[in-house]
Formats: structure tokens, sequence, C-alpha cells
DNA sequence: ACTTGGCACTCGATCTGCGGGAGTGCCAGC
DNA sequence: GCTGGCACTCCCGCAGATCGAGTGCCAAGT
């Protein structure tokens, strides 16, 4: 049924549509690729591919172009991940050394995998959840209003002012913040809440609100940031392919401004370190009928922290954007677990 | 030479055009707006104002649009600042009030210009070197691996990590944290290197290789960060004005993705308190040729701290623009100096 | 049984020519 | 100085003709 010819014939359109961005005939082939036979014969194959969906013809008396499907197959069994080359690792590294903070980080690597795959990048920031208090300072601004400031291990810094019933004498302040770094440094930030919820009865009963009021933003922190932050770059790029995607060019950058559908679009996906390509309608949402993601997760080790990846046609270069993505979230996370 | 009718003329073209996007003639005009006077007459005015370079035609025999100068006369002297409809105010409140934080805010406000104006929003980060140190946490990682919280009175938080050569000691780290608090809190980033210049000198001779090196990376940090970050939203918006830069919208994208260009674009205008308006060629950059850049400092209380703004066609609604450049920026405003 | 060359056919893309319409500039008259 | 009239210009949209790439199918060859 899908005899080695007729994925040869499948491979050979895909790179030829990838390449040209015109649907491909049965002569083209032919003449670009070394197949030993002639345009009757792969015509009769391309008659059988179209049969099981895998290519289609735009209208009569066109070339054909693969479908989500045939995009699928050729991801799955056609092709690898295409190493980059020496000069793009160079890139690499002379671009993302040399980070200041984390925000840089991001910054750096949302801009970097734009250029280099030249689509769209989306790089989620390390998340919250997953890694572990550093350190959790308390400040008078004035006797009763406390700025929180929490470091996390993989460099976040988050920060929160509390407006707290009454004054907070400095030894109090000076207690709490060393019981609450005692509490909860060094574990997930996923436990702190039960680890926290004791801790107002250490203290005497007059200092608890003032405690507890703290204590609740600490957590509200937490929780809150649960949603992540996500980065964004390469915009520009959408518009070059806006003949891939007809009058869908504002729905989809639209549609990318909001947080929420660029997580879903970086997806939950089963094994994070395991490099994820969603084609088509494979992604939710309608104005992505036409785009493809390629994603991964990165992190400081073996762990992956957060997600990035690229968007663009699915008419793209699956082998060099995989390669690329990959790269770039393996040295991205050799510079976290560095830091 | 510049009448009261011909600049009635020349409001009611640019209105008209930004209106329906199209060259306007004279019957069109003398039919929408109450002229009181026939097509002819307003021909003939209409051919000095050409004369006079405020308007031209696209091609002979096509109605009239507005030149750079042309909207330059308006914006100067044809048009006030349109004030916001109380629906678009409380918009504003919905809409900036709850931020948790500065990024959050600065995020936010991005958005909201792009939505209000629906064009492109830029929001220049509160500068560092404008605002002042509040408070300088030093937290050991390692004995020898120090990490530099710093927290400025406009919310923002810098961190830096410092390899120090050998180990640190508590006591030093306590110390050198209350001298540094001691020195540089509520003073202007801009004056602390002076301040800090001597410091050293207080230390032990053999304390002073770990507080120079603290010390070295603390005004890097300082310094480093003048060089602002920006936020840019709502560049969907671009694509909807194609037709506007014809051909011009990849390298317009492709600009905006440089902090650089987008700090030239907000500009170091002389009164930044001020709503600057820059039509065209008056920006730099050739493929600005065709937008114009509506902006204003914003900033905590009386003095502005950085710059805001939206980038558009140069056929666009100047009033309202303006109206809701200005609201958004003088409600950050109250939002930063609350905080 | 598979492959091949030939052939008629389809259909989008491109070019052409041809009004229609909007708008202008100018002029003569009020 | 304003106005109506008029000839002229040029863009835009439409219809038809042409072109060419590509297909499907069939009959013949290996």
């Amino acid at each position: 049924m899908l005899d080695d010819r007729k994925l040869a014939v499948l491979r050979a359109i895909v790179e030829d549509y990838v390449a040209t961005e015109e649907p491909v005939g049965s002569k083209a082939l032919v003449e670009r690729h070394a197949l030993g036979v002639s345009p009757a014969t792969i015509r009769n194959e391309m008659a059988a591919l179209e049969e099981e969906g895998f290519i289609a013809q735009p209208h009569t008396s066109a070339g054909r172009i693969p479908t989500d499907k045939g995009y699928r197959l050729f991801v799955d069994r056609l092709s690898g991940v295409k190493p980059l080359t020496p000069a793009e690792q160079r890139a690499i590294h002379r671009f993302l050394d040399g980070s200041v903070d984390l925000d840089d980080v991001v910054d750096r690597t949302v801009r970097l995998l734009a250029q280099l795959t030249r689509q769209v990048a989306v790089v989620q920031y390390p998340s919250l959840s997953r890694s572990k208090v550093r350190h959790i300072e308390l400040l008078a601004l004035t006797p009763s209003r406390i700025m929180i400031v929490l470091i996390t291990t993989n460099g976040r810094v988050e920060q929160r002012v509390v407006d707290c019933p009454g004054p907070v004498s400095e030894v109090l302040l000076g207690d709490l913040r060393s019981r609450l770094n005692a509490t909860v440094t060094g574990i997930g930030l996923a436990e702190t809440p039960e680890a926290l919820a004791e801790l107002s009865l250490a203290f005497v009963p007059e200092d608890r609100p003032p405690v507890a009021a703290i204590v609740t933003t600490l957590l509200e922190t937490l929780a809150e940031r649960r949603d992540e932050r996500i980065a964004l770059g390469g915009t520009a790029n959408l518009t070059r392919f806006s003949s891939d995607f007809p009058g869908m060019v504002v729905p989809v950058l639209e549609a990318l401004e909001e947080q929420v559908v660029l997580l879903r679009l970086l997806g939950e996906a089963s094994d994070p370190t395991e490099l994820t390509v969603r084609i088509g309608r494979e992604n939710q949402g309608e104005e992505f009928a036409a785009a493809s993601v390629v994603s991964v997760g990165y992190g400081d080790g073996d762990t992956a922290v957060a997600k990035l990846g690229v968007l663009g046609p699915t008419r793209m270069d699956y082998p060099g954007t995989m390669g690329a993505v990959r790269a770039v979230a393996r040295y991205v996370g050799r510079i976290l677990a560095e830091a």
C-alpha cells in the first residue's frame, strides 16, 4: 500500500513544495529527483497518494501539494532532524553567551530562534511552579507596607507589596524572614502551601494578623504566577508567509498576543524532552489551520522547566527547523544550569 | 496666503481622507462639509494648497491627499486633542487596575494602548537612571558566589550574580549590605558611582577584593541598564494598514524589533511631558516614511521617567490617538505613583 | 503486471482592449 | 471673486482571448 517508491515520491513532493512554494507536477519531480521512472509512472503514484489523502490538488490540473496528513507522514517517517552547521552552532553560542540575567536569556533566545528559523519564535519563561525557593526577603517600605521579594533557583525574582493591618516591628520582620526562609528554602514551590499553613501559629496572637497577611500574599504570588509568561519574537516573519495564510495573518497575529493561546500552542505535550511537531489542524484553533508548531521542553539539567518553539506555515522546512529548535533548547538549558 | 477658508478646506481634506482612506475630491468635500461654496471654488483653493505643498495628487485627475506638511499643519493648528469617551476612560481603569508589579503594568499598558488606538503600541520601561535605590540585598549562593538584588523606587528589580575571589563570610556580607544601603538608599542612580567609589576603603585590606568585585558588578548593572527595555504590542494592527505601507510592512516590523530603533522613535524630545507627534519623514529611517509616531513621557508624580506612544500610518486619527496616548500616560503615571 | 509515450482536456494566470466614472483645469459669465 | 460648463486625463473593472502547466486515460511496449 505504501511501498518505498510512493514514500520517495511523497518525500520529493514535500521537499520540492517547501523549496519552491509552488504545487509540484510530475514532470518537475522526475527532473529534480533521480527517481528512475517516467512522469507517467509518477502520475500513477501521485494518484494513489492523493487517494489515500497524503497530497491534494489546489484545483484541477494543477500540481500537488502535501496535506496535513502528508506532512505528518513526512516528519514521522521520512525526515530526520537536520543537525546545524558549525556556523549556526557558533551563532548560537555567540548570541547566548553574555546574557546577564534570566530576562536577558529569554529575550536573546527568542530573537535567536526567530533569526535562525526565520519564523515566529515562542519562549516560555522558566516556570515558578517547577522551581525552588532560593531566598525570601522582606522589606519595610513604611512600618505597615511590606515588600516581599521572592528569588527562585532558576533566577526568577518576584515582588509584591502588602499593606498590613498596623505597623510591623523590625524584630518581627526579622523573625518572620528567618522562619520563612528556614521553612521554604529549597523545597519546590508546589509544596509551599502546606509548609506555610501552620507558620502563623508560631507567633504570639497579636502578631498573627500581619504575618497572615504576608503569608497570604506570598501564597497568592506563587499561585498567580502559575499562569506563565511567554516571550514572542519574529512576528515580522509571519508576514513573509502571507501567501501561505490567505487572509489569516491578522487573526494569527491577534491570537499570538494572547498568552493563553500561546500556552496551548506550546502544548502540555507528553514527554517534554521530546521534540513535538503539531501540524495544521492538529493545533487548536481555526486560525492555525495552516500553521505548524515545533516545540520542545528545556531546562537546567535533566528536568524540563519550560518550553520553547517556533510557529510557521505547514509548508516549512521541518528537518531544519527541528534541528534549530532542539539545538537552541539544549544550549539554553546548559546556560540555565550554569547560572 | 493661508486664509481661514484654505485652512478649513485642509482640515476637511484631512478628516475625510482619514475616514475614507480615499483621495478626496472637490465635490465630495462640499457635500460632506457645509463649506457654503461651490466645488469650483474649492478646486481653486485646493490648487493653491497643492502649490504650497500641503496636499498632493497621487496621480493626475484623482482627488487630493494630505502631505506630511499638510498633516503637520493639521496637528499644529487645526486639531485639538480629543478627550476620551467615558466608556474609554472606564476601559483604561478596568484594564490597568489590578496590575501586580511593574512588569505587569507595562504589559497591560502596551496592550491597552494597542487596543484603544488600534495601532502599534510602544512602552518604555521606567528608566533606572532616573529612579532611586530603595534597597540592595546581598545573598550568598555559595560562599564565593554572591547574588546582588537591586530594588528601585519605581518597582524595578535587577539581579546579578558575582563570582568573588575566595569565600565571603556572612559577617562581611552583612556589613557590606548595611553600608551599601546606608550609602545609596534614596539617592538617584546617576549619582551612585561617586558615592560608591570610596566604599571599599572602609574595609580591611584582605576584604577589599570581594567588596570591589561586588561593587564593580553593581555599578555595571546600573550602567548597562541605562540602555532601556521597551515593550511592543499590537503589531497585528500594522498589517491592517498594509495598503498604507506598500511593501513596507516587513521592513517596519523588522525595524520595530530593534530596541535602538524604538528608542529613537520615542525620541529624546524636548519637553517630555508634552505630547510629541512625528509625522512621516520626520521620523528617522526610510522605512517610517509613511508612519507617524505619537508619544509622551509618563512618570510617577511630576517627573517623567520614561516614554510611551503609538505608531501608525501618517493617515491616522490624530486627535483621537493623541487623546488616548495622553490619557493612558496620565493614568499609568498615577498608578506608578501609588505603588 | 508494470511502465511508458501520446493525446485530449481542464483550468488558472496573464494580457489586451474597452467603456465608465471620478476628478481636474480652465474659461467665460455673473 | 464665485460659479457653472466643458473637454480632458487617467484609474479601475470587466470580458474575452491566449498560453501553458499539469492531469487522466489509453494503448502499446517490455
